[in-house]
RNA sequence: GCCCCCAUCGUCUAGCGGCCUAGGACGCCACCCUUUCAAGGUGGAGAUCAGGGGUUCGAAUCCCCUUGGGGGCACCA
């Protein structure tokens, strides 16, 4: 068996989307786990489509991802250009090639005709395709007559095509109409480009999304016209929204940069896209990149579709983000720290991030997370959070109380604060749960937040006695 | 409308004829731990394997039909 080549074949027609994504990711692991390579080619063949700056954000997206390549744009390689745009020569001269052999043929049908005669067979109940007006004219390319070259399809039998995951597929062939190849601008269209290529870079493995399926008759007649052999067509299950229908910008964050943003970690992204439509054994579903690569194999890629549970993706990465080392994460979210204007010192960094660590499912609720260990909580926040257990003079002696503690504690470390404040409410005679309640909201504004003790003891005595005296201001 | 694909807990899935009174994970619920929130631990609810026919001694597993869902029918990819 030769060494496979697998390619990932983008468009750049705007923002990478992760089910797009998630097709690169098998293609891949797929080349990782058989020592193939994996090639990225850009098909920049709708001039209309091309968004600026596409294409370096599907190269940057693949990066983050650490989706190296071994041939492609930015890589180079030895079957380039990697971009189809570069390959117009190879294209017309194959599609001119097909028609001297009597496989394809030049037709000068206006767009107007065509809608008119679609728009008319389906009135009559008949299913929309080229009528093959031009197939036996025999015209030739002239000067000013826009021309297209399409392909003669056959108009009877059979076509079978073998697909990994599921087997003989067949079509009536006679239902496939005469498609384009090259276009009137002289660019081609998906089907030439796309066969020409995978056999000009050698691809040994064909995969791509579902959606394809249908085109994969179309494509092998035209690998049989040239005389090539056929790939391995490998389509993979769709990825959808949780209405079922085919992932998409209304069911929220889509593209690859979104992730990004919002704090997902690679490593979890990766892990969560490849359970959906493949498995290891059904128990395992904690898979590092590198177990990924070692296991990856498509005879465990399921033909069912598969929904994007944004749910199961945040458990993801709240475990990706626990697996870090606190010097790792801290190297994360210095740059969003920053970002809020925050001066943000290594050291106390250092001592502030592992007590929130476990808390986080994205980097990107960091900023909010951490925000009392850079500003002063507000007073009015305070008073509204304040625990209902106790009432208001209570509350207020307690802090008295807690103030004159903190600011007679000998130790400021969490052991001895936690020592300090136990004896503290027994004096006071008042339960742990209010009075560690109450110095929480007083201190960091918040119901919620990390150990009381540690926290105290990482935001520093002279902070905590400036708090303490304000919450106890706030209540009048 | 036509063509194609798919069908196991809400979701991702294990299962490739007997090991299944269907396993794991996410989510959910309860309890434990506990100063809150998490994390962690334990347990629980949750799928008559879409329905109906076959094949077989035996079917979630094989075949057919029905139903449901999805995808595709451009000079877009």
């Amino acid at each position: 068996m030769t060494t496979p080549r697998v390619r990932y074949a983008p468009s750049p027609t705007g923002e990478p989307h992760i089910g797009n994504i998630r097709s690169a990711l098998f293609n891949w692991l797929y080349a990782r786990a058989t020592g193939g390579s994996f090639i990225v080619r850009i098909e920049d063949t709708d001039q209309n489509r091309l968004v600026p700056g596409a294409f370096d954000a599907i190269l940057d997206a693949l990066d983050w991802l650490g989706l190296d390549q071994d041939e492609g744009p930015r890589v180079g390689g030895a079957y380039g250009p990697y971009v189809q745009s570069e390959r117009l020569n190879l294209y017309t001269e194959r599609a001119a090639w097909l028609v001297a052999q009597g496989h394809a043929y030049y037709c000068d049908c206006t767009s107007e005709r065509l809608d008119a005669m679609r728009k008319a067979q389906q009135e009559a109940g008949r299913s929309p395709g080229y009528d093959r007006h031009c197939r036996e004219r025999g015209l030739a390319p002239t000067d000013g007559t826009p021309t297209v070259v399409r392909f003669k399809m056959p108009t009877e039998g059979t076509i079978t095509v073998r697909d990994r995951i599921r087997g003989e597929v067949s079509f009536e062939a006679g239902l496939l109409d005469d498609f384009v190849l090259l276009k009137s601008d002289g660019f081609p269209t998906y089907h030439l480009a796309n066969v020409v290529d995978d056999h000009a870079m050698a691809i040994t493995h064909v995969m791509r999304a579902e959606e394809w399926l249908p085109s994969a008759p179309r494509h092998q007649q035209l690998y049989q016209a040239f005389g090539y052999d056929m790939p391995e067509l490998v389509h993979l299950p769709i990825i959808l929204g949780p209405d079922r229908s085919k992932l998409s910008k209304r069911h929220g964050a889509t593209s690859v940069r979104q992730f990004q943003e919002e704090g997902y970690l690679p490593d979890a992204m990766l892990n969560f896209l490849a359970m959906l439509g493949w498995s290891l054994d059904g128990e395992t579903d904690v898979l590092s990149r590198e177990d990924l690569q070692r296991h990856f194999s498509l005879e465990r890629v399921v033909a069912s579709p598969a929904v994007f549970d944004h749910a199961k993706l945040d458990w993801y990465n709240g475990t990706y983000i626990r697996a870090l080392t606190p010097g790792a994460l801290a190297l994360q979210l210095a740059p969003l720290l920053e970002g809020q204007g925050w001066r943000v010192d290594p050291a106390y960094l250092a001592r502030i991030v592992p007590l929130e660590q476990e808390r986080l499912k994205k980097l990107s609720e960091a900023p909010e997370a951490l925000a009392f260990f850079f500003n002063e909580p507000h007073p009015e926040a305070i008073v509204q959070s304040l625990p209902k257990g106790l009432d208001a003079a209570t509350t207020k002696h307690a802090l008295e109380a807690a103030l004159h503690t903190a600011e007679h504690a000998e130790d400021w470390e969490p052991q001895a604060l936690e020592a300090a404040y136990r004896g503290l409410a027994e004096g006071l005679d008042i339960k742990t749960g209010p009075l560690f309640g109450a110095v929480r909201v007083a201190v960091t504004g918040r119901t919620a937040a990390p150990p009381l003790f540690d926290t105290l003891a990482v935001l520093g005595r002279e902070r905590v006695l400036a708090r303490l005296r304000a919450a106890i201001g706030a209540l009048g």
